[in-house]
DNA sequence: TTTATAAAGTGAAACGTTTACTTTTTATCT
DNA sequence: AGATAAAAAGTAAACGTTTCACTTTATAAA
């Protein structure tokens, strides 16, 4: 049988209220604080986490609901987060929606019913399912994507997507590209509007009239990329260059440009997103826009720590910078 | 404040032990029944885990710990048993220990102090660290690698890497190729030694002798099969196809390969492992070996959930065959 | 030394369930 | 209708902590 508290109270000679004050950080005495280090020592105590969880209505847990566990992006900062959240006593509970709003909910109750402390979530609704949490005070945290409807409630952890889309853009402009293609994501999903207005930017900067054929709006899955490059490559038989906004989508369109035999970067100039792995795999490898993933993982655990511990509960918004990867699917056109 | 169970019993007019009974699946009135439904319903009622737990000394979650959350291979496996333990009520905490065997052994016992009610691991360590699990009698389940330590006292999901490899060498040398290559992973880890088993037995099938100069031993990270077939390349001026027996190294291997402008499969055949996207996304699309990944997670979930329920306790290894999946990078020779 | 004050320690009541055990109700059979 | 057995409901004591209100002990000042 496991020991508890009170094997550590008779074995030491003091009351429970001492040891819990011990276990909890509290002033004492030190021959009762090596006392109890001892005793916890020799009766191998560990603390239970439910009746202290029962108590103290915390269970040093935060959860995290996602729209795909397989998907690099995501558990990359996962991972960092998880490594952060550990460090301070915090476990991780992973829920993977599939990308599906309604399993999205679900998923929240299911961590409210393991009543975590907190939230992550990269999300898919339009916030309505965090309402519970927030009905609760747990503090939530957004990631990737903010949520207008939940604005000023909640805190959130972006990479600056605008600015990816402009470095991007204005690499490919630098090398004399006009003709610049870009694959985006949905319409109605943040990171893709903010990608495009910063693509739309770059052009601007360089002077160069946006031509809406060139904009080819997909759905940020391999499939949806593959027949967007189809379609771009079809209708503008001038464009010397594209942008692909996302990973996924990156993925498809190579798959189509390599199986129409198009020459990187002979015919036609990319530029991908995320992923570095893949980067270096392509043949040539890819210049691609990566974003901060270790970063983002770091502050949205830190904000997380934060807004737990009630050091600072107000939510905040960070927006990381991207950084842009040097390949060599890029081409250089003399003018 | 969130309502309890007594609330439960003082709408209702009945007991705490009816609506105990109630919640977890005994048999009442039927008008008591829809009493309590509606009473629910009413007051938004939720279980409290921690009460629970505390008294019943079950906390419905199982511990993950894993030596890599950032690997495809892993998370694909993870998302499946994730939905299927979920949908049992059951929770899951995952530990990513960085390939750190200290690290693997702390989070066995961060989990254990969490109260999981189970474990499945893809083991680092030798076996040790899975003990403090095995004195609490704890189900333990190993993912990919067996461990000769805790033979017969843990279950155990793989899948078949010598038939895998086995595959993959036939596939070659049906394709008129005698000089094959094989980058293997550390000669003392489970699938390293199936597989390059594997690989020795089809060799042998079509009585050709092994070249030990045609193994390369490495270390399954993309670095180490990045060196691995350059060395092969050199000192195997003859040598027609390779065989790369893992995921990161088959990358490794593919960036080399392009680096050097070796052009495949003219050049060299190349049969490649784990992870389709990048067996598409490569020029030419690779032909590669694939796990069960979907099986491996549900069998596994399957598993668990058997001996958490108590109703097949003893120890199982179950064995998944793998499948092949054909690209373009295999060329056929004409003898 | 005495007194005031701060620090350390204690006792006991919660927290919200589950579960032996006991009592009541209902159904079944003479 | 009365006796009996089975099913349903109820009682109360745990589970292992935390915490509040209090008492004791140590420390410092007079």
């Amino acid at each position: 049988m496991a020991s508890t508290i009170k094997d550590i109270a008779r074995e030491t000679g003091l009351s429970l209220a001492t040891i819990s004050k011990y276990l909890n950080g509290g002033s004492l005495r030190e021959k009762n604080r090596q006392a109890i280090e001892q005793a916890i020592r020799k009766l191998d105590y560990h603390v239970n986490e439910y009746a202290r969880g029962l108590k103290s209505n915390r269970s040093r847990t935060v959860g995290v609901v996602i729209p795909e566990l397989s998907n690099l992006f995501i558990t990359q900062i996962i991972s960092v987060m998880e490594g952060v959240l550990q460090e301070k006593g915090y476990s991780v509970m992973v829920c993977d929606c599939r990308s599906d709003p309604e399993r999205e909910c679900r998923a929240v109750r299911f961590l409210l019913e393991k009543r975590v402390d907190g939230l992550i979530n990269m999300p898919i609704g339009a916030g309505a399912h965090l309402e519970p949490a927030l009905e609760k005070e747990l503090p939530v945290l957004l990631l990737d994507r903010p949520l207008p409807l939940l604005a000023g409630r909640v805190s959130c952890v972006l990479s600056d997507n605008e600015g990816a889309a402009r470095t991007a853009a204005r690499r490919l402009l630098e090398a004399g590209h006009r003709q610049i293609g870009i694959i985006v994501g949905p319409t109605d999903i943040f990171t893709s509007q903010l990608r495009l207005k910063g693509y739309r930017e770059a052009l601007e900067e360089y002077g160069v009239a946006p031509c809406e054929n060139l904009i080819a709006y997909s759905d940020y899955t391999v499939q949806g990329g593959y027949r967007q490059i189809c379609r771009l490559l079809e209708e503008n038989k001038d464009m010397t260059a594209v942008f692909v906004t996302n990973y996924e989508m990156t993925l498809g369109a190579l798959i189509a440009l390599n199986e129409r035999g198009v020459r990187i970067p002979e015919e036609l100039s990319i530029i991908g997103f995320d992923n570095l792995d893949l980067s270096r795999v392509a043949n040539p490898p890819l210049t691609i826009v990566s974003q901060p993933l270790e970063e983002i993982g770091l502050q949205a655990a830190r904000l997380m720590l934060d807004q737990l511990s009630g050091e600072n509960r107000t939510p905040l918004t960070l927006t990381l910078s991207t950084s842009i990867q040097e390949g060599k699917s890029v081409r250089q056109l003399t003018l």
